[in-house]
This record gives structure tokens, sequence and C-alpha cells, in this order.
DNA sequence: CAATAGATCATCT
DNA sequence: GATGATCTATTGC
């Protein structure tokens, strides 16, 4: 199902800063079936986990206002993407008010448009289904970086589209992945059956 | 199939 | 100095 880039922008709307602003489980089920784009690649999201802030113990937020959490108590609607296990970058989407640190992760994502460079960027997924099927792969996928840490979405390279014929979803709701603590909170959210989804 | 090891570094103790 | 919101390759059943 991919399309051009041409096709995507004519069928879908740009999401504003009221999207963002609102509890982190809110906006986490919402994500469910929008498009992220960036730059001239794209892909419906699949997979997404809830992070709450100062109260959530697994969440980066949780230590309190760092360096790295700063993005994270700013204004909703830009990009938190952080570094991992030494070698891989995860993006958020940072929710509620400013001083608020809910925010949520983005794990999967459907290949939408842009999927020859999304190869290119990741030449050991043979099949289309592990292209954008984790945290780290999509970044990659993408090429979203640490330079795009706080970057604004709803304007600029980086946003997130609804498209304009969105047929209702059935959401799974599960504990998030990798994680140690809180781990049996119900944070995760994932379309059924999707098998873009990773495997978790 | 499932389990596990290794890669590799920013962040915080 | 340890840990971690991961991924891949490899080993073993």
């Amino acid at each position: 199902m991919s399309l051009t880039f041409a096709e995507l922008l004519k069928n879908s709307s740009l999401l504003g800063r009221g999207f963002y602003a609102r509890p982190a489980v809110d906006v986490a089920r919402d994500c469910l079936g929008k498009i992220l784009v960036h730059g001239k690649t794209a892909g419906r999201i699949v997979e997404t986990e809830a992070y709450l802030g100062v109260h959530d113990r697994a969440a980066h937020a949780w230590r309190g206002l760092t360096d790295r959490t700063r993005v994270l108590f700013g204004p909703p609607g830009h990009a938190y993407v952080y570094f991992i296990y030494g070698m891989y970058e995860c993006l958020n989407f940072v929710a509620e008010e400013e001083g608020q640190a809910g925010c949520v992760l983005i794990r999967a994502l459907e290949p939408v448009a842009g999927i020859a460079s999304m190869r290119r960027r990741r030449p050991k997924a043979s099949r289309l289904e592990d292209l954008a099927s984790g945290p780290g792969k999509l970044t990659l996928a993408m090429g979203i970086t640490r330079k795009q840490n706080g970057a604004d979405l709803t304007r600029g390279p980086l946003q997130v589209r609804r498209e304009r014929d969105q047929r209702s979803l059935e959401i799974l709701v599960t504990p998030r992945i990798g994680i140690t603590h809180c781990a049996d909170w119900p944070l995760r959210f994932v379309i059924a059956g999707n098998r873009f989804a990773s495997r978790g």
C-alpha cells in the first residue's frame, strides 16, 4: 500500500498542537493509524507506548528535569529523540501541557511512501514487514536522529498527518516492552493483528 | 521455533 | 562504573 507524496499530502492534514496537549495515554492511542512524515519518507503508526512522566519509574522523566529530559518538560507537539544501547535512537512525541513530562514512544510503522530510501537506509531488512517494525528500526529507516530532538512536529520536515478517510481501528492494549520498572502497566497500544508491529 | 551474546556510548551514580 | 524504552546473528532444540 504505497503512495506518492503528492497523493499522501492531498489525502491528509497536518495535526496541530491540540492533538498533543492531552494525557499521554490518549495521545498514544490516537496516534495509531496516523502518518509519520520525515523528509520524503512516510509510514503509518501501528504501535505506540505511553510514558507518564515523573510518576512513571520506567520513564526517562522519572528523575526530573535534566539536560536530557528538558524537551520532555517543554511544550507538547515536539519530538524527543534519545540514544540507547550505544547504537540506536528512539522517537517520542512530547504530550501534555508544558511542565508535564508525558510522552509517546513510536514503536513501529507500516511503510507508506519513500520506501526505496527506507530500504537503502536498512539494507539488512529483507521483508517490508521488517523495515520499521521496532523503535530503533523506524528511526533508521526514516533518517531520524538526535538532530531532530526538540523539533516542532506541527511545522517542519518532521510531522504527523491524519488521513481524510481514516477507518476505525481495533486496538490491542498490552504491557510495555523492554522495561524493568512498572513492567505490568497496560500502556502499549497496537493495531490488532497488524503485521508491521514489533514482535514484542 | 527460542534463547542468548555482542555491539557500543550517553547518561547518571 | 553500571545501566539501558534495541537489533542482529548465532547457537541449540
